[in-house]
Formats: C-alpha cells, structure tokens, sequence
DNA sequence: GGAAACATACCGGCTGGTCGGTATCTTCGC
DNA sequence: GCGAAGATACCGACCAGCCGGTATGTTTCC
C-alpha cells in the first residue's frame, strides 16, 4: 500500500537531541574535508542518515543549520582558549598564547573548529559580523596584555598556520608544527 | 522573423581578446566582492557585457574559467614578488619581505590578487594543488636566504593578515598596517 | 490523544552546459 | 582592389540536474 522507507529512522527510537548534534557534527565533517560547496542540506541530511525534511525539522534553514554551527564551533574554541589561559601563570600575552595553542592544536588530532568556522565566515556576512564581534570582545576584554603589536602579528601567524591546513589538507604538514608553536610562544614572552 | 538581441555584442566590433581579458577582470572583481557563491557564468558574462554563451566559447567550461583566473593572478603576484625582490639589496629575507610586501600592500588599492587566488583556492582541489606547487617551488628556490623558521613564521602572518581582509571587508582597518608592515619587515632582517 | 520526530512527494528557481544560428573577421584567388 | 569562402566570435533558446524549501503524511513518545 506504502512505499518501503528508504531511512529506517521513523521507526528507530527517537532521539532528537541525539540526531541535532549528530546533523551539526556531520555538517562540521563536510565543511572541512568537502569543502563548502558540497556542503548541501542533502548531503548533510544523509550523512546524519536522516532525510531532508527529517533536517528541515530541527533547522528551519540552510541559513539556521550554519549559524548553530558557526554558534557551536565558535563556542568550542572560546571554551579552549579560556581553559588554556587559566593554566597559564604568566599575564603577558596570556590570549595570544591560548590563542595560538588553540587554533595550532599539534598534539589535538580531528578537524579543527577554526577551520569550520573561518570557511563558513567566508561564505555569510553576518557569520563574518559575529565573527568579528566575538574577536573584537576577546581582544578588547585582553586588552591590557595583548595589545600590543608584536602579539597581534603572532595572532595573525597562527591564522596564516590553519589556513595553510585548510589549503594543504593531505596530512602532510611541510614544517615542524612543534617547533614552530615554541617558536610563536616564545615570541610572546619577549619584552 | 528573428528577434530582436538584448545584446548588441553581436554587431559590434569583435575584440576577442578584449572581451576575454574583461571576462577575467570581472570575475575577479566578483569574486573578491561578491564572494564565491556569486561567482556564476551568468553573472561574470552579464558583468563583461556579453551573454552566458559567448562566456562559454572563450572558457569551454567554468572550471576552465576559475582556472584562468587562478593562473592570471598567480602570475601577477608572482611578477610583482620578482619585482619587489630586485629592489631589496640585502640578501638574508629577501624572499620573505617581497612576499609580504605584494600581499599587504598597504599603499596600492583595488582588489588584491591574493583574495580572488585564495578563495578560489578554497574551491577547487587542482587549484589548492597549483598553489602549494607554486609555493614549494619559491621557497625551494629562496631556500639559502628564506628558510629559517621565524621567516616562515613571517609569511605566515602574512597570509593571516589578508585572511582578515577577506573577512573585514568593511574597509576599516582595525589596527595600524602601515606599522605592522614595518615591524614585519623588521622582523626579517633580525639576526 | 496530542505533540513531537521524522519520511515522502513535490515545486520553483537557478546552475552549468549544449546547440543551432547569425554576424564579423581573415584569408586568398584573381 | 575585391569578392567569395571558411574560420572565428558571439547570441538566444533550451535542457537536465540539483538546490533549498513546503506541504502533508506517518510513526513514536508522553
């Protein structure tokens, strides 16, 4: 009488918590290693193993799924950088440090978040809006010990890193990742 | 009997390589400032003044159009580092300050090449491919004068401050270029 | 039983691409 | 010099496919 399903989740038990992370998950997967024009809501939707409507029922839009995973990513990363400052004894450039570490990750294997974030920035102004206020609160809120010029450039190195693990993507990194983290660190304990 | 063109391309003057290198020029300009998923056939041949089918007879496909664009850019900057290192009478960095010389710019307006070539980077794998060729062989070649690591570190920094470009966009520079140009430069004669 | 969590079917729009035609240019015989 | 003839440049209509989105049905949870 009825077509066969062709995705057995309407049968499955639900679990909406479980199948929203798991979209939002799948989405980050196909940004970094697809790239952002495979990025559709099928493709996001299949590799959750559920359907597109299944999909437009926890995210209204397109536009919806990326902004809850800029939300989340960008999230994760502030989550990192906290973490990693409150290790660190030393105020001098204590943001730029966590920062660094943050978005390098040498030991952290998996995608990493910035490269999602940056990527879908790319793509939505107002991504790039958030974007720019998250970074501009950040920066201001650490004013007193990172302004400084010579940590802004450090900053702007570990940017230029993860670009180039956006753009190498073959798991071949052509320098030492190690001694090119010591080397950001130590610059920001000079002066 | 036969309608009227929308375009008068037809009937005028035909300059091939006119049209052709306008095609270019216009999706360069589309890409850099109405981001990739703008970057239509359509879009690039109502910009160049010509129909869809006439941008197809000059690039058999759009690939072969990004392709074209890519390698155009990429030869622009790889005059104006050539250009930027005959000027630098010391040895040690040359590489390296002509490299961050041509991607900040900080005197010359109009879009740089290095968006349009890095976003497109983004894209397309072969294109990703011809970069790091392009790059590995440059470094390769500079590798006496370019290879220490806080060099690296340097064209690194590089490559972040346009990335922030990319994303600005607004045209209010937060910070200084001009002096983070400076300190930049310096910070490759060190040692 | 009602709401939430899905599936299914379908639509309009846009995309890259094809095709046949027309207008202009270039070549070449004379 | 010039006119035919083929090559080149470009147009305009059309197509298949995919995309995001909607409307509606069906199943499971509380």
């Amino acid at each position: 009488m009825f077509p066969a399903p062709v995705s057995l989740a309407n049968q499955r038990k639900k679990e909406p918590d479980v199948v929203r992370q798991k979209l939002l998950d799948c989405a980050a997967q196909i940004l970094v290693d697809r790239g952002l024009a495979n990025l559709t809501v099928q493709a996001v939707a299949e590799a959750a193993g559920v359907t597109k409507g299944g999909l437009l029922h926890h995210f209204a839009s397109k536009q919806k799924l990326t902004e809850a995973l800029f939300a989340e990513q960008l999230r994760i990363l502030d989550g990192e950088i906290d973490a990693a400052m409150s290790a660190d004894p030393v105020a001098h450039g204590r943001f730029t440090r966590a920062y660094v570490r943050s978005t390098l990750r040498v030991e952290q294997t998996g995608p990493c978040p910035c490269a999602a974030l940056s990527v879908s920035t790319l793509i939505d102004p107002a991504l790039r809006q958030a974007w720019g206020d998250w970074y501009k609160e950040r920066l201001n809120r650490h004013r007193e010990t990172d302004g400084d010029l010579a940590l802004q450039l450090v900053r702007y190195a570990a940017d230029g890193v993860w670009l180039e693990d956006l753009m190498a993507q073959d798991g071949e990194s052509p320098i030492d990742r190690q001694a090119l983290l010591s080397k950001m660190i130590d610059l920001t304990r000079k002066r």
